[in-house]
DNA sequence: AACTCGGGCAACCGCGAGGTC
DNA sequence: CGACCTCGCGGTTGCCCGAGT
């Protein structure tokens, strides 16, 4: 049997849908207080709510900066870059696009993104450019950071080059990073250090590195700009949108 | 018009991290 | 050091609505 949530005035908690009245109560509340504290803050308000459920209200909807609306191509295709980065850590994904929620993004990926990429990856795989490297779930990433005895193998891991080490590397093809580039730099450059920590621990335990040859994204990218006009991101995103 | 079905999205749940006592 | 509390995250559920029959 269901327990009844109940809140700390031993209320049965109201669940479901909010209704205006309450978005009311929590923005007021909020403006005048801000947030201190989620637990109180439904009983300070005047709501039959978990502070859970206040939270979670204010974060993905009430917010004055959320952007509402259909994502637009640039933030699909950042979404794209950083899915096959990140993973689904939403939370980092939609850290980097101002306005949208970790909710909204998983929901796109969820409903449109997911089952059109996993297709293009079927039908597509040659063609679809790319990012090598992690494409870890959060779990597993968390699992492989706090582990300290890592007994799988770490998937190739993307090495940045620092500026000195990309001498006569192939230059960064422009139309296809563009100004998402620096925005997915940084994120590998973090995963990188967080990969590095857990190698450097394994290293200093005296094991051997646990990927074998080390590549730059620099060199991912020339495989994507080996597919040339044939398949552009934004080809490759309205596939994905639109399954065309 | 009535019904079914599927997609989209808001909300809930469980778990883990971090802080405090 | 452990218990407890709060917060945040990702996975999942369930409702609503529009399209199709």
């Amino acid at each position: 049997m269901r327990k009844i949530a109940r809140n700390s005035q031993n209320l049965p908690l109201k669940r479901g849908t909010w209704s205006p009245e309450e978005d009311q109560k929590l923005i007021a509340y909020i403006n005048r207080h801000g947030i201190r504290n989620w637990i109180e803050m439904p009983k300070a308000a005047g709501l039959l709510r978990s502070g859970k459920s206040c939270r979670l209200r204010w974060m993905n909807y009430l917010r004055p900066d959320i952007k509402r609306g259909n994502f637009s191509m640039e933030e699909v295709e950042t979404i794209l870059k950083l899915h096959e980065i990140l993973g689904n850590r939403w939370s980092a994904i939609a850290a980097k696009l101002p306005g949208r929620t970790d909710n909204e993004i998983k929901n796109l990926w969820n409903t449109r993104l997911k089952k059109n990429y996993v297709k293009n990856n079927i039908n597509t795989a040659a063609q679809a450019p790319k990012l090598q490297g992690t494409q870890t779930s959060t779990a597993e990433f968390k699992k492989r950071k706090l582990s300290e005895n890592i007994d799988v193998p770490l998937p190739t891991a993307p090495k940045i080059l620092k500026p000195e080490d990309s001498e006569g590397s192939p230059k960064l093809p422009i139309s296809y990073f563009s100004s998402s580039f620096n925005l997915v730099n940084d994120l590998i450059i973090n995963e990188n250090q967080i990969i590095e920590e857990n190698v450097g621990l394994l290293e200093s335990n005296g094991e051997d590195c646990l990927w074998g040859p080390q590549f730059s994204t620099e060199g991912q990218t020339c495989r994507v700009e080996d597919y040339g006009d044939t398949c552009t991101v934004e080809m490759w995103v309205q596939e994905l949108l639109h399954g065309v």
